[in-house]
RNA sequence: GCCGGUGUAGCUUAAUGGUAAAGCAGAGCCCUCAUAAAGCUCGGAAGGAGGUUCAAUUCCUCCCAUCGGCACCA
């Protein structure tokens, strides 16, 4: 444990998103605690590898782009743009982006570990029968149809036999067991880590991993088997190899694939629990790989109390909040209101009320006064041992201990709130002082340089979540070779 | 149906086998450097019934409510 600290890695994945839609404020969530998470590792000196990407097969986005009058390439390379989009818009630091459909650095990789599985011997063929759906051109279940019938097409289905390709699951479920009882893949929160544990206790059953080509074109084929093209689990699970040169037979991409992986943290919504917790350690284990650190969990945002939904039409569109809100103020939201970790509720009210109360009220106002006094002053010397006072030490020491747990536990939420009670603690400093009634020029630079080292520490804790605002705070507020510069600038937040 | 979670102030959350904490909302006070912001004070809470214990919001049982997983949608 006790050798080298220097820099470690950390390799963090978020889900790759399904392109039949564009990308609504789930996705954001995702990708902002995500980008937090890796920001906070980076300020650390962590050496991060953030990756993203799309997940772009199946019969979905091939019916997405026959309704869109395109075809399933030209629609993926539209849709996927939709998501890498976010980056810009929400200021996100990602440092790579995988598509699925990337037939040169993507499906090798896919293909390799199908190799490996089926080396194992864990691959099989199967008689899959099931309830096809022509309306669909896809299998239903039984919970799909009602009276025999399917509910949307008004159908009924026919009974249908093919032959899949089938993965060897079932063997591994007292492995993944083991591995996530003893921590070895930790999944957070606790709640999920023992729901996966409820299903493991279970058993697992094999799984369908192959479509007919037939049916199913646009995806990677499989290998040695051109009457087959992969399901899901092969090719999308896989991004997080392939994105790390897993399968490519250069110097360069084997060197990388052996620093980065394994993969320090998936952070994946919910649904995909089971996807991410059984099936991807089931085929890891299947290839002789190593299984992911760990994986976090997040929940789903509803929308005044509802599920969002088309059909209700309460979608929130990102990209329209940013452009009326600026993205801080939505990544605010979306970390410091939605419990990570949990379900959370979006509502406009509550939108303002954060944003007006912590943004302009809170966090700007207090910037605001600390350079109104200060501006006039020019550059104050500053020396942290004769000038920072014990109660200034101790609040920030009080508050970082706190805050640091919470991003550890990966509670944002939490952490995000301890920096406003730092910013409370700073207003409170300063009505205490009365600095604006200070008549003793030393005496008021002291203060000045109290507050400010106060508001330095807002920052500092600040960039994780809101990083161009943190930057503001630090232009504003500029400590700079043992002097502190205060300058009025621009309203951080204006109230809405 | 099976399995699991949750139920704390008007709302959102926290800690804890021994006085239940905070933010927002509400009421009042106060300051005036600041974005009519900030600060202070106040009121207000453990779903229900049992049990274990000197002591239960905390542990156990049952009931009620609610959410989720099992059924390939962030």
């Amino acid at each position: 444990m006790a050798n080298s600290e220097k820099s470690n890695k950390f390799y963090i994945t978020t889900a790759i998103d399904y392109i039949n839609g564009k990308p609504h404020i789930g996705h954001v969530l995702e990708k902002v605690q995500a980008d937090a998470l890796a920001r906070y590792h980076r300020l650390k000196g962590d050496e991060v590898l953030f990756l993203t990407g799309t997940d772009e097969h199946g019969a979905k986005n091939v019916r997405a782009a026959e309704q869109a009058g395109k075809t399933p390439s030209e629609f993926a390379d539209e849709s996927s743009a939709n998501f890498r989009n976010l980056k810009n818009i929400f200021n996100l630091s990602w440092n790579d982006f995988i598509r699925t459909s990337d037939k040169v650095r993507h499906w090798p990789s896919a293909q390799k570990l199908w190799r490996e599985l089926k080396e194992t011997g864990d691959l099989y063929k199967k008689n899959y029968r099931g309830l096809y759906c022509v309306g669909h051109e896809a299998f239903v279940t039984e919970k799909d149809l009602v009276d025999g019938k399917c509910e949307i097409h008004q159908k009924e289905p026919e009974v249908i036999e093919e032959e899949n390709w089938f993965f060897r699951l079932s063997k591994y479920t007292k492995e993944i067991e083991s591995k996530i009882k003893s921590k070895e893949l930790r999944i957070i929160p606790e709640t999920r880590q023992n729901e996966i544990l409820a299903l493991l206790k279970e058993g697992l059953e094999d799984i369908s991993f192959s479509r007919p080509a037939k049916d199913l074109s646009w995806g990677v084929p499989v290998p040695d088997d051109p009457e087959h093209t992969m399901y899901v689990w092969c090719d999308a699970l896989t991004n997080y190899l392939s994105a790390i040169g897993y399968g490519q037979d250069d110097q360069l991409s084997m060197i990388n694939y052996k620093h980065w992986w394994p993969a320090d943290l998936h952070v994946i919504g919910k649904d995909i629990l089971r996807f991410h917790a059984a099936i991807w350690p089931g085929m890891l284990l299947s290839a002789g790989l190593l299984l992911p650190k760990s994986i976090f969990v997040h929940g789903f945002i509803t929308v005044e109390g509802q599920k969002m939904s088309k059909t209700i039409g309460n979608v929130i569109d990102p990209v329209d909040l940013v452009n009326k809100y600026g993205a801080d103020s939505v990544r605010h939201y979306l970390l410091r209101e939605i419990p990570s970790g949990e379900d959370g509720d979006f509502s406009y009210k509550k939108f303002e009320e954060r944003h007006n109360g912590d943004l302009a009220n809170g966090l700007g106002n207090l910037v605001a006064r600390i350079t109104a006094l200060g501006e006039k002053l020019g550059p104050i010397d500053f020396n942290f041992a004769n000038d920072i006072e014990l109660a200034t030490k101790n609040g920030i020491g009080r508050i970082f201990e706190d805050y640091e747990k919470n991003m550890q536990e990966i509670r944002l939420h939490e952490a995000s709130g301890k920096i406003w009670e730092l910013v409370s603690f700073a207003d409170k400093y300063i009505n205490d002082k009365k600095p604006w009634s200070l008549t003793d020029s030393i005496e008021l630079k002291k203060v000045l340089i109290n507050a400010s080292y106060l508001a330095g520490a807002v920052a500092n804790l600040l960039e994780p979540f809101l990083p161009e605002t943190s930057g503001k705070i630090k232009r504003q507020i500029n400590f700079v070779d043992s002097k502190v510069i205060l300058k009025k600038g621009e309203h951080l937040f204006s109230r809405l």
